[in-house]
Parts: structure tokens; sequence; C-alpha cells
DNA sequence: GCTTGCACCTCACGCCGCGTGAGGAAGCAG
DNA sequence: CTGCTTCCTCACGCGGCGTGAGGTGCAAGC
């Protein structure tokens, strides 16, 4: 069974172009032509080409993944491998990003500005230990800065001030929640994780259990966010971590 | 605070050309210029930096970045969401991937050829109807061709005969546990869904826990594969199913 | 037998997102 | 004052195709 450019390109969601393309610098010369110069392309060249578009689509160019193909020592199965090991890598990457827009969303919810350093955070930042001293020597008193910046916020009027108001009614009922000694796995104290879920998935993003659970890990290693919370009441961050988990552990299941 | 474009480009991970082209075509005009020429960034140009390599990452045109950053009814809280929401997505394409990975993977391992409509199902395919409809109309009989190469897999010879021992060998020794009447859910069933578990992660990737639920719901949708089992045992694919059910169960907690 | 139409072919130029110099000025360290 | 670094502005080039332009092969309909 032998398959003209058309058909390829159908199945493989490309352009004819690309094809033409991939034949001209030789990262998938069909296996034969037609009697008329038709290029036709029988079994092996659509696996090929199939591993050809896995690549690109992770963004390999062209010209590596020529090498890749052709590593006369990756079999079949040791290329699934790697394209499986690279695929885990690229979700965890995407998790990561996913993670620092929380942390984006949350900073803009307490009205805590980033540092510079932090707002890239994900990006870039191969060698995170020689950048921080890099910044440190360059441009010194990052953490002077911060402090400067920490009240200047940009906020965004209107209904921003709504949402404040949600935040510290919440804050005024947690307080008397923990006043009256209600004890983070108790009913009370999972209703307002429950409430705070909801608050972020209203207001910013669709939130879900696991996601709270690494907002609320974050409340208490994250230095700003945990006097955010702590402001309301001391202890109130950890108590909240906790009552998030024990809340997130009954959805859970 | 302002930062010049070489602070800039250090700690977004991009190059200093980039931020002049970026100044170029208007996608990041620096807040102002210095006395002698030199661009200063402040705080909101960062803050818009940083969108901008979000949705660069995610493979946007720069173009179209301008238009989802500069549109008016788009605050700062619509846009985190918009980020949420591609990553999330994102996330779940990659998985697809996987899964199809795994698929192909899997495939291999039985000595079964892909069609090539299933070669590429992940990717190009927006409308696999439409799709199907054509693809039986125009190049007719895809269900016989695919028959036609049901046995046609490409062997990498010398250790790939091993591993089909192993598998011969497993495939006995499922036989004998289920002849014993042995229940999926039984200490027997699960050690041999452990023991596929290992081979999977030996001979191809590292397979968890949950990607083995993947394949084994696989084992009995797909025909191709149910019958691979049911070969050894009429019924065998559905009780592996039942035996990696419970062995999952019993490692995730 | 002739045209119409479609899928294929081969140049060849253009676009985007920068990389990579070239040539020069500003600023700071010794 | 001298260097070293960082900054500036052109301007050309490259990868991965898109997009015609102009021509061929083949089956269907007149």
């Amino acid at each position: 069974m032998s398959y003209s450019v058309g058909q390829v390109a159908g199945f493989a969601g490309v352009t004819v172009r690309t094809l033409h393309h991939y034949d001209e610098i030789g990262l998938l010369v069909p296996g034969g032509r037609s009697h008329a110069g038709h290029r036709r392309y029988d079994d092996a060249d659509l696996d090929r080409l199939q591993q050809i578009l896995f690549y690109r689509e992770l963004g390999f160019p062209l010209e590596e993944v020529a090498v890749l193909l052709d590593d006369p020592k990756a079999d079949p199965r040791a290329q699934l491998r790697r394209q499986h090991e690279l695929l885990t890598a690229r979700i965890e990457r995407l998790q990561q990003m996913a993670a620092a827009v929380e942390h984006a969303m949350e900073a803009r919810r307490m009205g805590i500005n980033l540092t510079p350093e932090e707002k890239f955070e994900v990006f870039g930042d191969k060698d995170p230990e020689a950048h921080a001293e890099e910044a440190e020597r360059r441009w010194g008193g990052t953490e002077a800065y911060a402090e400067s910046q920490r009240r200047a916020a940009t906020y965004t009027k209107d209904d921003w001030q709504r949402m404040q108001a949600e935040v510290a009614s919440w804050g005024e009922r947690y307080d008397a929640l923990m006043a009256a000694g209600e004890p983070p796995s108790g009913e009370a104290a999972m209703a307002m994780a429950e409430e705070h879920r909801r608050h972020i998935s209203t207001w910013f993003y669709e939130c879900t259990y696991e996601a709270q659970l690494g907002l609320a890990d974050m409340y208490v290693s994250d230095e700003r966010f945990k006097e955010f919370y702590d402001s309301m009441r001391p202890g109130l961050a950890e108590h909240l971590r906790e009552a998030i988990t024990a809340n997130a552990a009954r959805h859970g299941s």
C-alpha cells in the first residue's frame, strides 16, 4: 500500500507544501515515485512522518529531528521511551507555569507586587543560585527594593473593591472561627476552605481542589502570603492550610 | 525603579536583541529612554513582558500576542484566567499525546501495525467524523486494508525475541492462574498485574499505575488488543483489567 | 477525440522571529 | 586618560514553511 502527497497530508494534518519541504531537505524522502514523477509514501514513511510531527510539535528544529530519527543506536523502543520522557517533562513544565500563574493571581488578590525576579521565575533563569548572586552583586539591594514595592499594587478599581470586601468578610469570620477554637478538620473550617476555593473560582480561575492544595502550601512557605493571612489572625495561614487539606481529602475520594 | 535592556534580558531569559525587536514592532515599547537614548523599562513593562513571554511560549505569533494584550475588555484578571485555561488545555493535549505514545508502544509490543488514521489520530484530524467519511469515500476499504496489515509489524530482531519470550511466559502463567479460578482481586492476579507493569517499565517506558490503568481500558475497548490477550485465554483481557485496577488501588493510597 | 478539472509537479519569492555582526557612543573603574 | 562593558542603530541571513506561477497526467463528460 502506498499513498500520494494529498492523502498523507490529509491524515497527517499537514499541507502538501510541508511534505515537499521535508522531501527537499531530505527529512522525509518518499519511498518511491510513480511513473509520472508523483511522490508515493509507503507505511514506513508514514511512521517516520509521525515521529517527525511529534518532535516538531515539541519545538525541535527539523535538522535536529533528522538527527534524532536517524540515530542508529535508537531503535523504535528507545524512540518511544524518549518521546514519553519528553512529554512528561513538558507536562511538568506546563504545570509549573500554571502554578506560577496561580501564584501571580494570588499576589494580585492580596495586593502584593512581585519582584522582577519572581515575575520571571518560571522563564529563563537556568541557574537560579548564580542568578541571585549576580542580581545582588550588580543591582544590589533586591530585598530592599522588594520591600519598597510591597504595597504598590495596581488595582483595577471598581469590582476590585467588592472582591476586597469579600476577602475582609471571610477573614473576620475565619478569625471568629479560630477564636471559638474550631479545629481545621471541623465542619466549619472546611466550609471556610470551600468558600475560599469558590472565591477564587468566581473571581479568578477555575480552582480545583488540587490547585488549592498548591496555594495552601504557598500560604505557609512564602513569607508575604503567610503575612497576609496571619495579619487577619496569627496562625491563620497554617490553620487554613490544614482546613484546605482536610476539605480536599473529603472531596477527593 | 527602572531597568536597562541588559537587566531585563537578564531576568527574563531573553536576549537584548529580542527586546530591541519587540520595541521595533511596537509590542513592548519601554516606558522611557535615558538621556543617552538608552531604553528604560519600568515595572509595568516587566509585567507586559512577562505576559508576552507567556503567550509566546504557547506558540502564539507576536502579532496575536499584541492583540491579546491590548484587548481593552480583558483586565488583568481575565488575562490570568485565560492563561490558566490555555495551560490546562495544553496539558490535556500533551497527556493525550502521551496516551497515544503508550498506545503505539503497546501495539508494537504485540506486533500490531496501526492503520494510517490511527497513526495520526492525535495530530491534525480536526473533524474526526468528516475525516472518516472522506477516507472511506476516497480511499475506500480502510478496514480491509487494516486487516491485511495486522501481522506485518516491523520487529527489531534480537532482544525482541527475549521480550516476546517474557510475554509468552507471562501469558502461560496467567492462563494457569485463571484455570485455577483465581479472582482478579486476589494476590496472585495482582502480582501478575504488577509484573505486567514492570515488564512495560523495563522494556519500554516508566509505566506508572495511572498509565497502566489507561492501558487496561484499552485492552478491553480496542478489538485488537482484546484479541491479543483473549487469545492467551478467553476472558483474560477483562480479568487482567480488573487485576490491574485492584493492584493500582492498592498502591495508589 | 477533445476539453474540463483535479491532483500532482517544480521553481521562486516572501514572511516571521529573531541571530549575528558592523560601527560607533556612553558610562564606569583604575 | 585608558580600557572595558553596555548600550545604540542599521542591515543582512536563516529556518520553516505559505503562496503564487506555470506546466503535466489522468479520468470523466460531452
